[in-house]
DNA sequence: TTGGTTAATATGTATATACATAATGCTTCG
DNA sequence: CGAAGCATTATGTATATACATATTAACCAA
């Protein structure tokens, strides 16, 4: 008479790294022991050791847990979970707020390149350099400030665009594309141009992004970005 | 004749990510396309189609790729990876360039909290709090400046530690399990403490680091690092 | 004791298999 | 013609099984 009753094994293993988070949490896995190991815990949980696998797995991943072969899988001492910020394209910073955003180039052309991006892009030649200085903008308002270095030796292309209309970022994205960028976040105090742009005084302290791009072992653009006065940067961990 | 030949099956699901990873870079799987099913992978690869799936899977992870039930996997249109920036203990990170570690407590004891600590914390009540104020040092220099803000209300054992010689954080760490955290980075002036604890002129800029933490819904603290001028976190996606 | 070989063990990877689930697209019915 | 329903399909999850690999622990010889 009992048809055939609803099945729900939706996500087991998900529903055990809950478990297990829960128990390092309220320090029933006390940090720097050592746990029960996988066939044990599958057996107590009524699952597949795979199951399990995955789970602490998962676990080890977002590192509160330590596995190692034949030693077991323990509790890591302080659970530091890193913090993650999403760097993507600004455009998607600023609508994602609801506000509109806008783009104006302030200068672009070819310039010679100051030691200090020289050495971020390891330029040894002299290749043909781009730059473009730009703003953008969010609501109307000044959102954020940006100084862009394009290596014509690895993107000859990007020497002829006209950067009035679109942003350095959008079109690299479309048209390069990257394997691996180094990114730093630093403080620096506001100068004349950027001040002006956004509308801000000078002295003022701004967050700076700066992001370096390769694609294999070339350097394709090296870009600091200065947002408005008390921009934040937010995380969750 | 021939022993039993070496295996050498380390970690074929790697090397099919890898695979794929390149098979994007160089546009041979364009963005926005659609990318042949698990089936014909694992077919073309000759292995099982659970491999091909957790080697995708873990490109979903990374952002490269889109996967959906029936709608199958597609190469994302602007593959942004996130860079993550890990926000640890002070001493590690000093510790890991090699140069010794200091800290130095300015100030400690029981104190009114203003009001945008106070909405940070999530307090309604007015329950003791205490703020230590103190400077972490490098080789001798110094690195950050911190002021740190403990809700009593959560816990107690805090308002009796001595906090000469043991740096908040750490006390926290080993006495206090956190589940969650908010993290925020922006740039701020250096006023006249933090540029005297930091050795540096007013008005410098100063990348800030705020962290609130909370056990379940009660908050446990909060603090801001200020990092010496200069200070530069780095991050490589 | 020292040092190196060996056995035991917990995790890591891979396979075949089965069924669940979500989304698509086709069909059918009003 | 449009909405409802249904079959199809690609991915998602779980299992049992097998063997690989790293590391500890035990053992034995010099």
């Amino acid at each position: 008479m009992t048809g055939p009753e609803p099945k729900e094994k939706a996500k087991v293993w998900a529903t055990l790294a809950e478990e297990a988070r829960r128990r390092i949490r309220d320090r029933e896995w006390a940090p720097g022991t050592t746990i029960p190991n996988e066939a044990t815990l599958a057996q107590e949980w009524g699952v597949s050791r795979v199951t399990v696998s995955r789970a602490l797995g998962k676990l080890a991943e977002e590192g509160l847990l330590d596995r190692r072969r034949r030693a077991g899988t323990r509790v890591v001492e302080r659970p530091q979970r890193a913090a993650s910020f999403e760097v993507g394209l600004i455009r998607d910073e600023v609508e994602r707020t609801g506000r509109r955003y806008g783009y104006e180039m302030i200068e672009a052309g070819e310039h010679q390149v100051p030691e200090h991006v020289r050495d971020r892009l390891g330029i040894t030649t002299q290749p043909r350099v781009m730059r473009i200085l730009a703003r953008h903008l969010s609501g109307g308002e000044p959102f954020a400030w940006e100084e862009r270095w394009i290596n014509g030796g690895t993107v000859p292309e990007a020497l002829d665009v006209d950067w009035r209309h679109q942003s350095p970022n959008e079109w690299l994205l479309h048209n390069v594309a990257y394997t691996w960028a180094d990114v730093s976040l630093t403080a620096a105090l506001s100068g004349p141009r950027s001040s002006r742009a956004l509308g801000c005084e000078e002295g003022s302290a701004l967050l700076m992004l700066e992001r370096t791009t390769w694609l294999g072992k070339w350097s394709v653009t090296h870009v600091a970005y200065c947002y408005a006065p008390g921009h934040r940067m937010w995380s969750r961990s």
